[in-house]
DNA sequence: ATAACTGCAAAACATTTGCATACAG
DNA sequence: CTGTATGCAAATGTTTTGCAGTTAT
């Protein structure tokens, strides 16, 4: 899953031509960088990433244009923002991707994501309680990984000491 | 569950101190206030509010003690963060307080706390899956109440006309 | 006494905005 | 042509940091 098929790709930009189309704005180079950009990586990359990337290919954008482009990606499904509970956001492509959720080592910072149905059942319940449409959730689960490269491993207390 | 009874406060004031006391810190006013005002409060508060509030009473602090103390107090789980899609974290006391997670209307932002078992399953399936130890995990569920004194209300249509 | 903590102001950081210029429709 | 989008740089809002002075232990 980690590069799209071409006929994927095209999809994706027909999606934002006619979203661009509908309401009346205009369909720039760097509006359709941006976009190729983020559906080059399965990475969930911060705006700045994506703006260093574009820059070292020698895309001509300002941050300006890539913030502003995200907002538009968001607005049409075609990008979902995230917040790790870090201080910037995170972006990742949404097309054609299965519906998942995070999990978060907070030593190595790896990332996995997982899907359970029941998250369906909760969402469609809790929905049913509160009298609420519900657009969509953000779970994310946060541990230690257990991975031999992981500076948590095999038991680095040291980590918690060092910290005191 | 808004304001906690006297003992509660006490243990809460025993575990801070104890906390202290283990890392060699020290108890100041300062730190002790932070505590009692986001205890005082059920509210989803960021550190702003509660250097404004805490100023109000006429209590002396600068906001990096505020941001100091929340790093504390979360390090003793008597505070947990919260980040709702918003620029700034949101805090919000922890003790004796039951596992909940968080449902947000995105037209009035009013905030629901809901709890479902299944999470907990959940959790524990990932954790066997991936071979991770879970701390915790932040669901967070976003759409619209149909509640009267929502903007939302009753099909506020108009809303997304605005945007355009 | 002395190491830790505080307040203040400045710095850092991500993101947004204003405005003159460029360009898509 | 015309209004929308762009780049740049300055502004914003939140959080962190450095440091001189203060205080808990």
């Amino acid at each position: 899953m980690s590069t799209l098929p071409q006929h994927t790709l095209d999809e994706v930009e027909e999606v934002f031509r006619t979203f661009l189309k509908e309401r009346g704005q205009r369909q720039t180079p760097e509006r359709f960088a941006v976009l190729e950009e983020i559906y080059a990586t399965p990475d969930h990359v911060d705006a700045d990433d994506l703006y260093i990337r574009l820059k070292q290919e020698g895309t001509r954008v300002s941050r300006a244009t890539v913030y502003n482009t995200l907002e538009l990606l968001m607005k049409c499904d075609l990008v979902v923002r995230h917040q790790f509970g870090e201080s910037q956001a995170r972006y990742e492509r949404a097309y054609s991707y299965w519906q998942h959720d995070h999990l978060i080592c907070m030593d190595c910072n790896e990332l996995f994501e997982f899907c359970d149905p029941r998250l369906q059942s909760v969402q469609e319940m809790v929905a049913e309680i509160y009298d609420f449409e519900i657009d969509c959730h953000s779970l994310n689960m946060y541990g230690r990984c257990q991975r031999e490269n992981c500076p948590n491993w095999p038991e680095a207390e040291e980590a918690e000491a060092a910290e005191a």
